[in-house]
DNA sequence: ACGAATATGATGCTAAGGCTACACTTTCTT
DNA sequence: AAGAAAGTGTAGCCTTAGCATCATATTCGT
């Protein structure tokens, strides 16, 4: 995880800035945005490979992701690290409770963003493509204008 | 630029993909649209200081976006690799034909993705903010969709 | 129950994108 | 015109996220 920079000068002040309405201030919040991604998706996967009566084993989780095996352990390492996960050798992932709670949220943001697409008369198929990777920028207060405007729209 | 894994097995037809509607081909779709995701970045910035009259200076870029200036150098090296840049030693960045065109097309996309917040009902700052982050996986196809909600909403 | 198939985990490699530190130009100010 | 200030470039280090490969463990089918 990056420190702020700014090519060390000023502002030493507010040592974690939340947003910041500069341009440099919003970069450096995509970056940060963009650094969580994986771990969303991650967690997203394994409560849904759970929920659909699967087991969460790398090689499900990588082939999912289309990534290699090992790939997907990396990845599971740094979920575990985070306290996002658990897994014990040759016996799968699950998620701890607080992985429990990041998926959920990622997952009713990920519908609730599809829908946005939908309702604004984007194609199935690229709603889906773009919510990929949108989903991951869309802060609350974004989700509680998507919120309001599905309930408007009726 | 990672290529398709899958685990090396099968599916060696297709050698280019373009999205594929299984969930990993999302994924690897999204993953490409990340790697572009800096170039836009700097391109649209540079363009943005030229057309601002100022010059584009790995200073000014690296001040902009909020990095050192040496981050700032390895990524107009990249851009140069792509063809996007040409730069002389000590004489600041200019964008190839090729370049300013994908700044013209990540501009407008920038701000037809903030107008969409915006008429969704968006606050300005998450809206500016989260179309940092959103913009680049916006794609043509839900651009157009973009453009036809904001005509519909008059 | 045993051998084949499959999954797992560990290594080591690459590229991107951050950073700091240091040496060298260029530009500005007096 | 000379010294200070600012900008530039290079090198080295780190982390993330990919990859392939290899040895080992588990599971499955007969």
């Amino acid at each position: 995880m990056p420190r702020s920079p700014a090519d060390a000068q000023q502002r030493q002040a507010a040592p974690d800035l939340p947003a910041e309405p500069t341009q440099a201030g919003r970069f450096e919040q995509a970056r940060r945005v963009q650094s969580m991604a994986l771990l969303e998706d991650y967690a997203e996967l394994i409560a849904d490979l759970h929920a659909t009566g699967g087991e969460a084993r790398p090689t499900d989780i990588a082939r999912r992701l289309g990534v290699t095996h090992a790939t997907a352990i990396k990845a599971i390492t740094r979920l575990k690290r985070e306290g996002l996960a658990t897994a014990r050798p040759y016996r799968g992932v699950f998620l701890t409770e607080e992985g429990e709670q990041l998926a959920a949220r990622v997952k009713a943001r990920h519908l609730l963003v599809v829908e946005v697409l939908r309702a604004i008369g984007v194609p199935p198929d690229a709603a889906e493509q773009d919510a990929e990777g949108i989903e991951h920028h869309v802060s609350d207060i974004t989700l509680q204008a998507f919120a309001r405007f599905l309930k408007g729209q009726t």
